[in-house]
DNA sequence: AAAAAAC
């Protein structure tokens, strides 16, 4: 099954390491004569030059030394690497052709993996073939049936998305080739508005008022029609700080999360008479309770008939803005960086209500309930019992389920049921279009995704694959063109086979949107707006998210039609398994808290604002000697899916993330999130430090703040609805131990 | 000023 990744190939990669270091010094050998390098590279130091290129702690020797971790990684110190061997690897010689050799190089293998190690280091292969034999190549963390084949390397002229020159390590910062050396200098940069902008190089970059604003947009600012980020409306003042009236002011105008009328609203109540108000109340443009006799599957596109035509609808003028459902007025002051939504009604399942139900009463076949059990879920959670039956039956759903609930089980495992339902007495074509689309915000996302619903598919024989960007395209057209049934990916990438013709959404019944809110948000919604478009007329569309809130008006404005809205009950924070703290420190202490708290046993997720700031928090965990990676979009794809391997086996017990870890990503037993920064937005809290505490288990959540922000955190963790002490804490503070679990005191916490 | 998402 080349055309999908299995979890399985990661570790049989794995285990071909130790063979490949025999293969490796064959290839040494079968080199060395021709190599002009240094004779007295011995053996050994062949071997280490292949294996420090690995991470493996099982490959050949160079553990043994202590201190060298591989040349690859941060902390290695070449010092310790030869003994006694001149650091010098390549002669002057060598070094004059290999810029140009590079450049070719680069061109012609650009299009497969990257190989694990440093190019301007890697024995010669202009002398031979211009890459190695497969399985020659080090193997790193790699899967094997996740490299493209063979055939499909015609894209290797092109280089990567997101690969600045396939030569340019990441970490190897000294070893970096200058900018003017980069092959790829001259292609501008995604998200680069400006080719002559270089990201690192502070200084050479002209001064602001030296860009001429005028022809180059700044930073987010895509023109005076568009609204900044987070910005919906150009009437709504900007935050000001000064102006915004004290927290106690505030109360009445603005609800709370959660707070249908702010105070003086009665405790929530899960009353079902309430539950099926979901999306018509205080609205009367549009009523979503409409008899719901859509008949989808038959009279495609029928479902329109039983809502106004968009010409029909009060113009957009009279209609609430989007964020206006319930034409409260908004507060002049509402932070910019935050909205808060109003959060949806829905008809709340209890947990009780669950108990003694199995997945085939719900509806789904034999075969998928058997794959499920096999994969560790052998009866619904709440989430799941009561959207199956909803998207079993043909029903739009809306679900907020919290963050390790089982949301991805929830939509998927009754998705492959109506798909099969969909094919039932059909042949399967070669070359049929996909029946189902599941839309994630990250990749990481889409692949975890895959690997959830895969086997489940597949239990039934159907097929999914995974479109998402950072990876040449050859293996995904290769497997759509086979035939797929559902299709699991990130918008970009989808939307762009749609645009070239190689993915049609047209048969496309059921449409997903993970982490829909986030979905929602500008910049984000456009794509997937254009994708949903493309699926069959009336198709089901499900939508799942632990902070499903009214952010996704505009999707449910457009594509769903009375949908079923479910949420869980007595989701708050007495039955949460989450222990959450705030750190108040000073700003000089914090380098060495942060180094102190992820010292320590369990798994770590550190979460900081920037992909640069998250590096360098990496490398001083490393240095410290506490092997940490990083994850971020300033990585490839081919490291930041090893990063994240790296954790989930266990291999390093810390990872700092930005924020594209902080949705839906699940890596079992992270028991610490440490916020070196904290959020801007209280969703963002709620769903980082949902990375922990999953599934019942219990989890702590750690956010480091400095005195002066305690205001703006104590108003996020209100709207998070979270009770978290602020506790003052300094270098060694026992505070700190407590929380790493390193003195007896961590046994009373964790109770 | 910041993350993410395409080639």
């Amino acid at each position: 099954m080349p055309k999908n990744k299995k979890p399985q190939g990661g570790r049989a990669a794995r285990n071909f390491e130790p063979r490949y270091g025999a293969n490796k010094t064959s290839f040494h050998d079968r080199h060395h004569g021709a190599s002009s390098r240094d004779g007295g590279r011995d053996e050994r130091g062949a071997r280490s030059d292949a294996g420090d290129r690995r991470s493996a702690p099982a490959a050949g020797g160079y553990d043994r030394r202590p201190g060298s971790r591989s040349a690859g990684h941060r902390g290695y110190r070449p010092a310790e690497a030869e003994s006694g061997a001149p650091k010098q690897r390549w002669g002057a010689q060598e070094r004059a052709g290999r810029d140009e050799a590079r450049s070719i190089r680069n061109r012609a293998e650009s299009g497969r993996r990257e190989a694990p190690h440093r190019r301007d280091e890697r024995p010669r292969f202009e002398g031979g073939s211009e890459r190695p034999r497969y399985n020659d190549r080090p193997s790193a963390g790699r899967r094997f049936d996740e490299r493209p084949r063979r055939d499909d390397l015609g894209g290797a002229e092109r280089p990567r998305f997101n690969d600045r020159g396939a030569d340019r390590p990441r970490f190897d910062r000294d070893e970096r080739p200058r900018r003017d050396d980069r092959g790829g200098a001259e292609r501008p940069r995604f998200n680069d508005r400006g080719a002559d902008r270089p990201r690192f190089d502070r200084d050479e970059r002209p001064r602001r008022d030296d860009r001429g604003g005028a022809e180059r947009p700044r930073y987010n600012d895509r023109g005076a029609e568009r609204p900044r980020y987070n910005d919906r409306g150009n009437d709504r003042p900007r935050f000001d700080r000064d102006e915004r009236p004290r927290r106690d002011d505030r109360g009445g105008d603005r609800p709370r999360y959660n707070d249908r009328a702010a105070s003086d609203r009665p405790e929530r109540s899960y009353d079902a008479d309430r539950a099926r108000r979901a999306f018509d109340r205080d609205r009367t443009q549009r009523s979503y309770d409409a008899p719901g006799e859509r008949s989808r599957p038959s009279t495609g596109g029928a479902y329109r008939t039983d809502r106004p035509r968009r010409d029909e609808r009060p113009s957009r003028d009279a209609r609430p803005g989007r964020n206006d459902w319930n034409a409260k007025p908004k507060a002049a002051f509402e932070p910019t960086d935050d909205v808060v939504h109003e959060r949806l009604e829905a008809k709340s399942v209890a947990a009780v209500e669950v108990d003694g139900v199995s997945f085939g009463d719900l509806g789904l076949g034999s075969n998928i309930v058997e794959t499920l059990a096999g994969m560790g879920a052998a009866t619904p959670f709440p989430i799941q019992a009561a959207s199956i039956p909803a998207v079993l039956g043909g029903r739009d759903v809306l679900a907020r389920g919290r963050t390790g609930s089982g949301k991805t089980i929830a939509f998927g495992a009754p998705l492959v049921e109506r798909v099969l339902q969909s094919q039932a007495g059909k042949r399967r074509e070669f070359g049929r279009s996909p029946r189902a689309i599941i839309l994630a915000p990250t990749r990481e996302l889409a692949l975890q995704i895959d690997r959830t619903i895969q086997p489940i598919a597949r239990s039934v024989g159907l097929f999914t694959t995974q479109i998402y960007g950072g990876v040449p395209q050859g293996r995904q057209v290769g497997a759509l063109k086979k035939g797929v049934d559902i299709v699991i990916g990130t918008p970009g990438r989808v939307e762009d086979l749609i645009n070239q013709g190689k993915l049609d959404l047209s048969d496309c019944r059921i449409a997903v949107l993970d982490e829909a809110d986030h979905m929602c948000e500008l910049g984000f919604v456009e794509p997937v707006q254009r994708i949903l478009r493309h699926t069959a007329d009336g198709s089901q569309k499900l939508l799942f998210s632990a902070t499903l809130d009214r952010e996704v008006a505009a999707l449910v404005d457009e594509f769903l039609v009375d949908p079923a809205v479910y949420e869980v009950a007595g989701e708050d924070q007495e039955s949460s398994t989450i222990e959450h703290r705030v750190l108040v420190i000073e700003h000089r202490d914090k380098a060495e808290i942060l180094t102190s708290l992820v010292d320590r046993e369990g798994k770590t997720l550190v979460f900081a604002r920037t992909r640069a700031y998250a590096d360098m928090l990496a490398e001083q965990f490393d240095d410290a000697g506490i092997p940490a990676v990083s994850l971020h979009g300033d990585l490839n794809q081919a490291k930041r899916t090893r990063n994240l391997e790296r954790l989930t086996s266990g291999r390093v017990n810390v990872l700092v993330a930005t924020d594209v870890a902080a949705r839906g990503i699940h890596v079992d037993d992270i028991d610490l999130v440490v916020q070196a920064d904290a959020p801007d937005e209280y969703k963002t809290y709620l769903h980082r430090s949902g990375r922990t505490g999953r599934a019942g288990r219990s989890g702590r959540v750690v956010t480091l703040i400095t005195r002066q922000r305690q205001r703006r955190m104590t108003e996020l963790l209100d709207r998070a609805e979270i009770d978290a002490p602020f506790e003052n804490a300094r270098i060694d503070d026992d505070i700190i131990d407590e929380i790493t679990g390193r003195t007896p005191t961590a046994e009373v916490l964790t109770r």
